[in-house]
DNA sequence: GTTGAGCGTT
């Protein structure tokens, strides 16, 4: 059983690897991953990190809340659901 | 710079 975090305020410096290194020592990191502006192509400055175990992923986000990672302060929480996005075959 | 996409047409 995982668990999902939202890690937010990264900085434009960080991609999923590195990401995925900051959680490591934590757990078993499942998947890491930065989202990148569909559009731009840059980082929209946030990411999400999935851990096996939800002990683990606790664990994280009690250590790596509100922590230094590169020249921002990060915000990890447990993520929410993907936003829903307007049906467009209505449209 | 804060909660993930793209396909395809209900």
């Amino acid at each position: 059983m995982g668990k999902k975090l939202y890690v937010g305020n990264l900085p434009y410096s960080v991609d999923q690897a590195q990401l995925e290194q900051a959680f490591a020592p934590f757990g078993t990191v499942e998947s890491a991953i930065v989202i990148n502006d569909r559009d731009t192509g840059r980082s929209k400055g946030f990411g999400f990190v999935e851990f096996a175990n939800d002990d683990e992923a606790q664990k994280a986000i009690d250590e790596m809340n509100g922590q230094s990672l590169g020249q921002r302060q990060i915000t990890v929480n447990e993520a929410r659901p993907r936003a829903p996005r307007p049906d467009r075959r209505f449209g």
